[in-house]
DNA sequence: CTGCATCCTTGCCGATACTG
DNA sequence: CAGTATCGGCAAGGATGCAG
């Protein structure tokens, strides 16, 4: 799959677009939570920790977007708003899996290392 | 394994770092062609296409430095170099395929419905 | 509680020119 | 053929204030 088109972009492969869809710093943490789970709002916005209200709002809205999350407002005062994964959602998973194999193996392996050149010192 | 420090910046997850070490543009399409052959310099830009002489460089030198990659100088004239993955690189390739098929997945799915709601016009 | 708008900072990426 | 350096655009990400 050389080169196509979708949404009005262009990409070169597969990656590229999925990258788009769910890259970024936060899409990833953000369908983690949701993927054996309801989350509201404000539980995201706290258990994501240093993710700012404009951010958490705006990559909530793309991921909606793009079919992968679900949003269901609850018409009260004050406002509830509660985030599901949907069934495309979920077939993201299993790359943010391999994903965050990959930056564990990595980080180990790099840390592991670091005391092989002490003989002389 | 929530927040963690790494070659002097912070992560708060796994994720973070591997979308570091192999995220960005043109990373995980290097390592794609590198997995089963190797390449001269040349050889990944031309298949590259769009890619600029400054980014591939650039590119090069964080998978090598990150040890994902080695770079063989062949001290002749004209230069020849050559590019080979390394074991921790191939570590990384699960990452991509997975990726490769949530962004398949994805494009064919969101083209195979534009046409539900045509009963009426 | 949740959402939207604005302004600003930062860093990724591209274009171009020069070297051995 | 391969590498290095500089300049600058532009979009992602962050801070803050106002609104329903």
């Amino acid at each position: 799959m050389p080169k196509f088109e979708f949404g009005g972009k262009e990409y070169n492969n597969p990656v590229e677009l999925a990258l788009d869809v769910i890259g970024g710093k936060y899409k990833m943490p953000i369908l983690w939570r949701l993927k054996d789970k309801v989350w509201r709002y404000g539980e995201l916005k706290k258990d994501l920790g240093k993710i700012t209200h404009k951010m958490l709002t705006e990559q909530l809205r793309e991921l909606e977007s793009d079919g992968l999350i679900h949003r269901k407002v609850y018409p009260e005062i004050p406002p509830k708003v509660e985030y599901f994964i949907t069934e495309l959602g979920q077939k993201a998973i299993p790359a943010i899996e391999t994903l965050r194999k990959f930056g564990h193996d990595f980080y180990v392996i790099k840390n592991a290392q670091p005391k092989i050149e002490n003989k002389d010192d």
